[in-house]
DNA sequence: CTGATGACTATAG
DNA sequence: CCTATAGCCATCA
């Protein structure tokens, strides 16, 4: 995979994160098949500007924290769309238990057919 | 080629 | 909970 379907693959499986949940850097590197390429997946969002319409706010690192700085203005704007749609974050960090996405092995299969094309 | 960088992670104390 | 450390890996100067 070159550097195009990277980002792609990045992007998708972001985009099909539901609202009021969330995942880990991590888990979207697995899911989009780069292995251990977490910091990679905060590369392609950091790219993304905070108006993008990828939903890039419902991706946390692996202890469930926004690590965007809470005092910036995109730390304010990610905190401010994860309770827009439901979630709780207190001092910056969520609950994985309670909001952690899980994905299905169909809707993992056809992530992997989607790219496929 | 080399070394520095980071929206990362796991582990140990 | 916190700090330190060691892996990690594409990208960039």
């Amino acid at each position: 995979m070159n550097r195009e379907q990277r980002e792609r693959a990045i992007i998708d499986w972001v985009r099909r994160i539901p609202a009021g949940k969330v995942a880990s850097y991590g888990q979207i590197a697995e899911l989009a098949g780069l292995g251990r390429g977490a910091r990679q997946v905060g590369r392609v969002l950091s790219t993304l500007g905070g108006h993008s319409d990828v939903p890039w706010h419902r991706v946390l690192n692996s202890r469930g924290e926004i690590r965007l700085a809470l005092d910036s203005d995109a730390g304010r704007r990610q905190r401010r769309r994860l309770r827009a749609e439901g979630v709780v974050v207190n001092r910056g960090r969520v609950r994985m238990a309670d909001y952690a996405w899980q994905v299905s092995l169909d809707e993992r299969l056809w992530g992997d057919f989607f790219r496929a094309e």
